[in-house]
DNA sequence: TTGACATAATACCATATGGTTTCTAATTTA
DNA sequence: TAAATTAGAAACCATATGGTATTATGTCAA
Protein backbone atom coordinates (compact mmCIF):
# COMPACT_ATOMS: atom_id res chain seq x y z
CA UNK A 1 0.00 0.00 0.00
CA UNK A 2 2.60 2.50 0.79
CA UNK A 3 4.94 2.82 -2.09
CA UNK A 4 8.61 3.58 -0.71
CA UNK A 5 8.96 6.42 -3.76
CA UNK A 6 6.11 8.17 -2.44
CA UNK A 7 6.82 7.99 0.97
CA UNK A 8 9.85 9.04 0.16
CA UNK A 9 9.00 12.41 -1.68
CA UNK A 10 5.95 13.10 0.75
CA UNK A 11 8.84 13.58 3.61
CA UNK A 12 10.92 15.69 1.43
CA UNK A 13 7.65 18.02 0.66
CA UNK A 14 7.65 19.49 4.23
CA UNK A 15 10.49 22.80 4.85
CA UNK A 16 10.42 21.78 8.18
CA UNK A 17 11.63 17.99 7.56
CA UNK A 18 14.28 19.03 5.18
CA UNK A 19 16.18 21.46 7.53
CA UNK A 20 15.76 18.35 9.84
CA UNK A 21 17.72 16.25 7.49
CA UNK A 22 19.94 19.01 7.03
CA UNK A 23 20.89 19.04 10.72
CA UNK A 24 21.17 15.39 10.90
CA UNK A 25 23.09 15.49 8.46
CA UNK A 26 26.06 16.92 10.79
CA UNK A 27 25.09 15.24 13.75
CA UNK A 28 22.88 12.69 15.75
CA UNK A 29 19.57 14.35 17.64
CA UNK A 30 17.33 13.35 20.27
CA UNK A 31 13.93 14.87 19.23
CA UNK A 32 14.54 17.40 22.56
CA UNK A 33 17.51 18.53 20.21
CA UNK A 34 15.95 19.30 17.35
CA UNK A 35 12.89 20.62 19.02
CA UNK A 36 15.12 23.24 20.27
CA UNK A 37 16.26 24.49 17.03
CA UNK A 38 12.53 25.40 15.93
CA UNK A 39 9.84 27.14 17.30
CA UNK A 40 7.39 24.49 17.90
CA UNK A 41 6.39 21.65 20.17
CA UNK A 42 8.01 18.52 20.90
CA UNK A 43 5.18 16.89 19.62
CA UNK A 44 5.20 18.17 16.40
CA UNK A 45 8.61 17.77 15.87
CA UNK A 46 8.06 13.89 16.54
CA UNK A 47 5.27 14.15 14.15
CA UNK A 48 8.26 15.41 11.11
CA UNK A 49 10.52 12.52 12.75
CA UNK A 50 7.58 9.52 12.07
CA UNK A 51 7.36 10.84 8.77
CA UNK A 52 10.99 11.03 7.84
CA UNK A 53 11.34 7.86 9.41
CA UNK A 54 8.36 6.33 7.41
CA UNK A 55 10.26 7.68 4.61
CA UNK A 56 13.27 5.58 5.33
CA UNK A 57 15.55 8.86 5.51
CA UNK A 58 16.36 8.16 9.10
CA UNK A 59 16.87 5.79 11.29
CA UNK A 60 15.59 5.86 15.79
CA UNK A 61 17.99 4.28 18.39
CA UNK A 62 16.84 4.02 21.95
CA UNK A 63 19.72 4.72 24.53
CA UNK A 64 18.35 4.77 27.68
CA UNK A 65 15.26 7.20 28.11
CA UNK A 66 16.47 8.90 24.76
CA UNK A 67 15.66 8.33 21.48
CA UNK A 68 18.73 8.93 18.79
CA UNK A 69 17.71 9.96 15.56
CA UNK A 70 20.15 9.54 12.47
CA UNK A 71 20.32 10.36 8.75
CA UNK A 72 19.72 7.35 6.77
CA UNK A 73 21.51 8.05 3.38
CA UNK A 74 20.24 4.93 2.05
CA UNK A 75 16.79 5.81 1.89
CA UNK A 76 17.20 8.64 -0.82
CA UNK A 77 17.28 5.43 -2.89
CA UNK A 78 13.87 5.89 -3.93
CA UNK A 79 14.26 9.38 -4.76
CA UNK A 80 17.84 9.59 -6.75
CA UNK A 81 16.42 6.43 -8.73
CA UNK A 82 13.14 8.16 -10.07
CA UNK A 83 15.69 11.28 -10.71
CA UNK A 84 17.64 8.98 -13.07
CA UNK A 85 14.94 8.05 -15.39
CA UNK A 86 15.29 11.71 -16.29
CA UNK A 87 18.93 11.34 -16.95
CA UNK A 88 19.34 10.44 -20.46
CA UNK A 89 16.36 13.16 -21.29
CA UNK A 90 18.63 15.37 -19.77
CA UNK A 91 21.54 14.66 -20.92
CA UNK A 92 19.35 14.50 -24.90
CA UNK A 93 17.72 17.85 -24.50
CA UNK A 94 20.14 20.04 -22.35
CA UNK A 95 23.76 20.00 -20.87
CA UNK A 96 23.30 23.77 -19.30
CA UNK A 97 21.65 22.22 -16.34
CA UNK A 98 24.66 21.10 -14.41
CA UNK A 99 26.36 24.47 -15.15
CA UNK A 100 23.13 26.13 -14.19
CA UNK A 101 23.13 24.54 -10.89
CA UNK A 102 26.33 25.17 -10.27
CA UNK A 103 25.38 28.87 -10.66
CA UNK A 104 22.90 28.20 -8.48
CA UNK A 105 25.13 27.23 -5.39
CA UNK A 106 27.34 30.76 -5.72
CA UNK B 1 6.19 34.38 -0.77
CA UNK B 2 7.13 31.08 -2.36
CA UNK B 3 10.19 29.80 -2.06
CA UNK B 4 11.28 27.94 -5.51
CA UNK B 5 12.75 25.20 -4.01
CA UNK B 6 9.17 24.75 -1.81
CA UNK B 7 7.27 24.88 -4.95
CA UNK B 8 8.82 22.64 -6.45
CA UNK B 9 9.31 19.75 -4.00
CA UNK B 10 5.32 20.08 -3.50
CA UNK B 11 5.06 19.75 -7.11
CA UNK B 12 6.91 16.67 -7.18
CA UNK B 13 5.58 15.38 -3.97
CA UNK B 14 2.11 13.52 -5.74
CA UNK B 15 2.13 10.72 -7.62
CA UNK B 16 0.18 11.60 -10.37
CA UNK B 17 2.30 15.27 -11.02
CA UNK B 18 5.69 12.63 -11.21
CA UNK B 19 3.64 10.53 -13.58
CA UNK B 20 2.55 13.35 -15.65
CA UNK B 21 6.69 14.51 -15.81
CA UNK B 22 7.12 11.45 -17.11
CA UNK B 23 5.21 11.88 -19.94
CA UNK B 24 6.10 15.04 -20.94
CA UNK B 25 9.67 13.80 -20.95
CA UNK B 26 8.71 11.80 -24.05
CA UNK B 27 6.38 14.51 -25.73
CA UNK B 28 4.78 17.83 -25.36
CA UNK B 29 1.05 17.16 -24.19
CA UNK B 30 -2.10 19.08 -24.18
CA UNK B 31 -4.29 18.81 -21.24
CA UNK B 32 -6.98 16.42 -22.88
CA UNK B 33 -3.54 14.42 -23.66
CA UNK B 34 -2.65 14.17 -19.79
CA UNK B 35 -6.64 13.57 -19.24
CA UNK B 36 -6.87 10.97 -21.16
CA UNK B 37 -4.16 8.82 -19.22
CA UNK B 38 -5.70 9.20 -16.06
CA UNK B 39 -8.93 8.09 -14.76
CA UNK B 40 -10.11 11.71 -13.45
CA UNK B 41 -11.36 14.88 -15.14
CA UNK B 42 -9.72 17.40 -16.97
CA UNK B 43 -10.32 19.67 -14.21
CA UNK B 44 -8.31 17.72 -11.71
CA UNK B 45 -5.46 17.46 -14.29
CA UNK B 46 -5.22 20.88 -14.59
CA UNK B 47 -4.96 21.61 -10.99
CA UNK B 48 -2.34 19.41 -11.15
CA UNK B 49 -0.46 20.97 -14.23
CA UNK B 50 -0.88 24.65 -12.36
CA UNK B 51 1.02 23.16 -9.22
CA UNK B 52 3.64 22.34 -12.24
CA UNK B 53 3.98 24.92 -13.58
CA UNK B 54 3.90 27.34 -10.48
CA UNK B 55 6.77 25.04 -9.70
CA UNK B 56 8.87 25.72 -12.68
CA UNK B 57 8.84 21.85 -14.08
CA UNK B 58 6.59 22.75 -16.97
CA UNK B 59 5.89 25.54 -19.17
CA UNK B 60 2.83 26.35 -20.90
CA UNK B 61 2.46 27.46 -24.76
CA UNK B 62 -1.05 29.17 -26.37
CA UNK B 63 -1.82 26.89 -29.83
CA UNK B 64 -4.75 28.13 -31.13
CA UNK B 65 -7.50 26.82 -29.09
CA UNK B 66 -5.04 24.24 -27.22
CA UNK B 67 -2.34 24.85 -24.52
CA UNK B 68 0.86 22.81 -24.82
CA UNK B 69 2.42 21.80 -21.97
CA UNK B 70 6.14 20.79 -22.04
CA UNK B 71 8.64 19.39 -19.08
CA UNK B 72 11.67 22.38 -18.37
CA UNK B 73 14.40 20.87 -17.64
CA UNK B 74 16.06 23.82 -15.84
CA UNK B 75 13.28 23.73 -13.16
CA UNK B 76 14.80 20.81 -11.11
CA UNK B 77 17.33 22.50 -10.38
CA UNK B 78 16.15 24.00 -7.19
CA UNK B 79 15.71 20.56 -5.68
CA UNK B 80 18.96 18.90 -7.38
CA UNK B 81 21.07 21.69 -5.72
CA UNK B 82 19.23 20.70 -2.37
CA UNK B 83 20.51 17.27 -3.08
CA UNK B 84 23.93 18.54 -4.14
CA UNK B 85 24.10 19.84 -0.30
CA UNK B 86 24.49 16.45 1.08
CA UNK B 87 27.10 15.27 -1.98
CA UNK B 88 30.06 15.48 1.06
CA UNK B 89 28.17 13.83 3.29
CA UNK B 90 26.73 10.73 1.05
CA UNK B 91 30.68 10.09 -0.03
CA UNK B 92 31.85 10.31 3.49
CA UNK B 93 28.80 7.99 4.64
CA UNK B 94 28.61 5.27 2.49
CA UNK B 95 32.22 4.88 1.72
CA UNK B 96 31.97 4.29 5.90
CA UNK B 97 29.82 1.91 5.14
CA UNK B 98 31.77 0.31 2.84
CA UNK B 99 34.58 -0.29 4.86
CA UNK B 100 32.46 -1.30 7.76
CA UNK B 101 30.83 -4.14 5.56
CA UNK B 102 35.02 -5.14 4.63
CA UNK B 103 35.89 -5.23 7.88
CA UNK B 104 32.32 -7.26 8.91
CA UNK B 105 33.69 -9.78 6.52
CA UNK B 106 36.79 -10.67 8.25
C1' DT C 1 11.36 5.90 46.49
C1' DT C 2 10.38 10.08 44.93
C1' DG C 3 10.82 13.43 41.62
C1' DA C 4 12.54 15.16 37.35
C1' DC C 5 13.36 14.21 32.58
C1' DA C 6 12.69 12.30 27.63
C1' DT C 7 9.46 10.56 24.93
C1' DA C 8 4.86 8.54 23.33
C1' DA C 9 -0.10 8.83 22.53
C1' DT C 10 -4.40 10.82 22.05
C1' DA C 11 -7.88 14.15 20.97
C1' DC C 12 -8.69 18.15 18.74
C1' DC C 13 -8.43 22.27 15.33
C1' DA C 14 -7.64 25.09 11.06
C1' DT C 15 -6.13 24.92 6.70
C1' DA C 16 -4.29 22.62 2.48
C1' DT C 17 -5.01 19.21 -0.91
C1' DG C 18 -7.01 16.29 -4.47
C1' DG C 19 -11.01 15.48 -6.39
C1' DT C 20 -15.87 16.47 -8.40
C1' DT C 21 -19.62 19.14 -10.86
C1' DT C 22 -21.22 22.99 -13.24
C1' DC C 23 -20.78 26.96 -15.89
C1' DT C 24 -18.27 30.18 -18.98
C1' DA C 25 -15.01 31.73 -22.71
C1' DA C 26 -12.46 31.24 -26.81
C1' DT C 27 -11.31 28.98 -31.19
C1' DT C 28 -12.25 25.76 -35.01
C1' DT C 29 -14.92 23.71 -38.35
C1' DA C 30 -19.15 22.22 -40.74
C1' DT D 1 -23.55 31.54 -38.34
C1' DA D 2 -24.11 27.43 -35.55
C1' DA D 3 -22.20 23.62 -33.46
C1' DA D 4 -18.41 21.26 -31.62
C1' DT D 5 -13.95 21.40 -29.37
C1' DT D 6 -10.48 22.94 -25.97
C1' DA D 7 -9.60 25.11 -22.03
C1' DG D 8 -10.40 28.00 -17.72
C1' DA D 9 -13.00 29.26 -13.27
C1' DA D 10 -15.82 28.76 -9.32
C1' DA D 11 -18.19 26.38 -5.79
C1' DC D 12 -18.16 22.54 -3.16
C1' DC D 13 -16.71 18.10 -0.60
C1' DA D 14 -13.88 14.58 1.94
C1' DT D 15 -9.68 13.71 3.63
C1' DA D 16 -4.74 14.76 4.67
C1' DT D 17 -1.65 17.72 6.92
C1' DG D 18 0.71 20.54 10.33
C1' DG D 19 0.02 22.26 14.41
C1' DT D 20 -1.65 22.50 19.59
C1' DA D 21 -2.73 20.87 24.39
C1' DT D 22 -3.12 17.21 27.50
C1' DT D 23 -2.24 12.95 29.49
C1' DA D 24 0.45 8.73 30.08
C1' DT D 25 4.81 5.87 30.20
C1' DG D 26 9.42 4.66 30.97
C1' DT D 27 14.08 5.90 32.79
C1' DC D 28 17.54 8.24 35.38
C1' DA D 29 19.29 10.42 39.67
C1' DA D 30 19.01 12.28 44.52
Amino acid sequence: MPDPAQLCFRALADPTRRDILKMLSQQDMTITDVAGRFDMTRAAVKKHLTVLSDGGLITVEPRGRERINSINPLGFGPVLSWFDYFDGFWDDRLSDLKTAIEKDKT
